[in-house]
DNA sequence: TTGAAAGCGCTAACAC
DNA sequence: GTGTTAGCGCTTTCAA
C-alpha cells in the first residue's frame, strides 16, 4: 500500500508545523487566511485524506454507529436501514451493519464486533426475544445508547420505535370478520397464524386477533390458532396443507408475516380452494411480494422509513447529548386492502 | 462514556510492563506461562477488549473490507452480501456495506467513505458502467485490490466474479423457441425487454438473445426488442401494455429482469392473454417473487452463494498477497424452468 | 497566529 | 522472559 500523505507531509511541504496544518484542516478560527488557503491548497494538491483511526484515538470518539438485524434477504430491514445509512452519513457517521440469520448466537457475535468497534450507538432488531438481554444490558450500562426498533427487548434502558402490533392485528381481524359478515357469513371462522414463541410480537398479534374475536363475539376455538415454527413461505404452505387435510378449512386467514401468508395461499389454491371468495386471507409487514400475488395480499404496512428516521434521530440525539433521555416511539401503521381478504377488490 | 481498560491498567494491576501484556494477548511465545495466565486472567476479569483503532494505528492495516451495491431492496445482493460476511468475518476482518440507490453519485460517495475508512479492499457491482471508472482506476493505482462481481467495468486492474451473461440468455431465448415450437409455431416471434443501456448486462443479454434468434432462423424483428428505462414491475407492466395496445403481441418473451418479467406477466393477465398457453415468459436473476406469480416464473438462477464465496475468497488473496494477480472467474448458472414459459410445468 | 510537546492505546525493535 | 523506547497520525494544551 503506498504511503498516505500526513498533515506532516503537508507541513513539510510549506515548512510549517503540524499543528498549524491541523487546525486549518479541521477549520479553526486562529490561522491566517494565506496559512489556510496554502495549507488546504496543498492538501488538496497532494490528495491528502485524513486518517479517521488516528483522528477518533486522539478524540476517543469513532464516529461510527452499529446497526444489528435479524436478516435482510426480505426488503423489511433492508429498507429501514437504507434510511439509517442516510440520516447518519449525513451528519458525518459510518453505519457498520450486521445481521444475523436469524440465530441469537450471531446476534451476540455481532454485537461484540460492534463494541470492539466501539461504535457511539447500536440499533437493533432483536433476533430473539429474551436471549441477550444481559449484553444488551451491559452496553447500556457502558454507556452505549442503544435503540430498539420494530422488535425491542422489554426492560432495558433504550429507546425503542415500534408500531402497535397489537393494535393493527386486531383492525386486520376486524377487517377479516366484517368481509366475512358482508358475504352472509355471521359467524365465520377466523383462524389466526401465530408468531414463533421467541418472537416478542407474536403474542401482542395474536392477542389483537385474539380481541377482535370477542369483541364481535366470535368463539377463540382451540383448532383456529396455528402456531408457526418458521415464518417462511414454506412453512405457510405446510401448515395450511395439514389443515386442508384435517377438513380444517377456516373462512379467513390472518398471517403472523406476509410469507406465511402467502404460502397458506399458494395451498389453498393447489387444492381448488378459491382466495378470497371461499377463505380471505391477511398477512402482515408489506413484503415485496405482496402485490405479485394473485390475488394481491391484504397486509398491515408498516413506515419502514419513518422507522428507519426516527430510530436513527433517537440515536443520534443520544450520542450528541448523553443526557437526553430514553423515548419510546409508537408509530402508525396502515391496512393494505386488496384481493386476498377482499372479493370487491379483485 | 466509561473509561475503558488498557493494556496499561492490566500492566499496573500486575506490577509488569505493558509490553509483556501486549505480547502475552497477542499470543506470542516468549511469555512465562505464569504471567501469560496471570494477564490473561486480569484481563478477563478487568474485561479488557482491545482498542482496534490504535492496534490498527500502529499496524497501520484496518482489517476492514468495503461493499459496494446499487441496491439491496431485492435479494440478490443481500444473498451475496451475507457470503460475503460469513468469509470476511471468519477470517477477523469487518465489511462496510454500502448501497447506492442505482446512483452512481451515490456510488462515488460510498467508495469516497471506504477510501477514508482505509478498507484494505473493495467489493463492488457497479452501478452504472463508465461513470466512476476514474475513481476505480485511481483506488486500484493506490493499491487498494477491488473485486467486480456480477456487474463489472472494463478496463480496470482488478479481480471478477461473473456469470457469462451472453450464455444464459443464449441457453433462455432457446428454450422460448423450443417450447413454441413443441407448440406447432413453426416460426414464434420472441420479444425481448432490452435492460437499460447504462448496465453493462443489458447488450450481454440481448446478444444472447439476439443470437439465438438467428441460429434458429428467427428474423430479429424491430418491434421484437422493447428498451426499456427502469427494470421494476412497473416498468415491465406498463411496456408490456403498451405493446398490447399496440397489436404487439408476441408469443414469448424474455425479460432483461424477473421484475420487468413478473410486471408484463401482470399486464398481459389483465388483458386476457394466458401465459403460458399464448404467450410464454421468462426472467433473469431469480428474484424471490419468482415462485410466488401464478403460474411461477422461469428464470435463470444465479449462484448467488457462490458468488459472495468467491468474491470474497478472491480478495481476500490479493489483500494478504499484493503479488498475487488478477483474476477473472466465471461461475455457472442455472435454467429454472416453471410454468410461466412451459405449459408442460403448470 | 504559530510552534513545541504531550498523549490517545497499541506494537515492535532493541536491550538486558 | 521482560522492560525500555520510539512511533503510528492526529488533536490539543501551553508558550511564545
Amino acid at each position: 500500500m503506498i504511503h498516505n500523505p500526513t498533515i506532516l507531509d503537508i507541513a513539510k511541504a510549506l515548512g510549517i508545523s503540524k499543528s498549524t496544518v491541523s487546525r486549518a484542516l479541521a477549520g479553526a478560527e486562529n490561522v491566517k487566511p494565506q496559512t489556510r488557503k496554502a495549507i488546504l491548497d496543498m492538501a488538496e494538491k497532494m490528495r491528502y485524506k485524513p486518517n479517521y483511526m488516528a483522528r477518533n484515538l486522539t478524540k476517543s470518539r469513532t464516529r461510527i454507529v452499529g446497526v444489528v438485524v435479524p436478516e435482510f434477504i426480505n426488503s423489511f430491514f433492508s429498507r429501514v436501514i437504507i434510511r439509517i445509512q442516510n440520516v447518519f452519513e449525513q451528519e458525518g457517521y459510518r453505519v457498520l451493519i450486521t445481521q444475523c440469520n436469524e440465530s441469537w448466537e450471531v446476534e451476540r457475535k455481532n454485537l461484540r464486533l460492534l463494541e470492539e468497534a466501539m461504535v457511539e450507538g447500536i440499533l437493533i432488531s432483536v433476533t430473539e426475544k429474551g436471549r441477550n438481554s444481559d449484553y444488551y444490558r451491559e452496553l447500556a450500562a457502558k454507556g452505549i445508547p442503544i435503540v430498539f426498533f420494530n422488535r425491542a427487548e422489554k426492560g432495558i434502558e433504550a429507546s425503542q420505535v415500534l408500531i402497535d402490533d397489537y393494535k393493527w392485528a386486531f383492525f386486520a381481524t376486524e377487517h377479516l370478520i366484517g368481509v366475512r359478515r358482508r358475504l352472509g357469513q355471521e359467524k365465520p371462522r377466523i383462524m389466526h397464524f401465530r408468531g414463533p414463541d421467541n418472537i416478542d410480537l407474536s403474542g401482542r398479534r395474536y392477542w389483537g386477533y385474539a380481541d377482535a374475536l370477542m369483541k364481535h363475539h366470535l368463539s377463540l376455538e382451540d383448532d383456529l390458532t396455528v402456531r408457526v415454527k418458521g415464518t417462511s413461505r414454506e412453512d405457510g404452505f405446510m401448515l395450511m396443507k395439514g389443515c386442508i387435510e384435517k377438513g380444517n378449512v377456516p373462512d379467513a386467514l390472518f398471517c403472523f408475516s406476509d410469507h406465511l401468508a402467502i404460502g397458506a395461499m399458494l395451498a389453498l389454491r393447489q387444492n381448488g380452494i378459491e382466495v378470497p371468495h371461499q377463505v380471505s386471507v391477511m398477512g402482515f409487514s408489506e413484503s415485496q411480494s405482496a402485490l405479485v400475488t394473485m390475488p394481491a395480499l391484504s397486509s398491515v404496512a408498516q413506515p419502514l422509513e419513518e422507522m428507519g428516521e426516527t430510530a436513527a434521530r433517537l440515536l443520534l440525539e443520544r450520542i450528541e447529548n448523553p443526557d437526553a433521555g430514553i423515548r419510546r416511539v409508537i408509530l402508525d401503521a396502515s391496512l393494505n386492502i386488496r384481493g386476498s381478504s377482499n372479493p370487491e377488490f379483485l
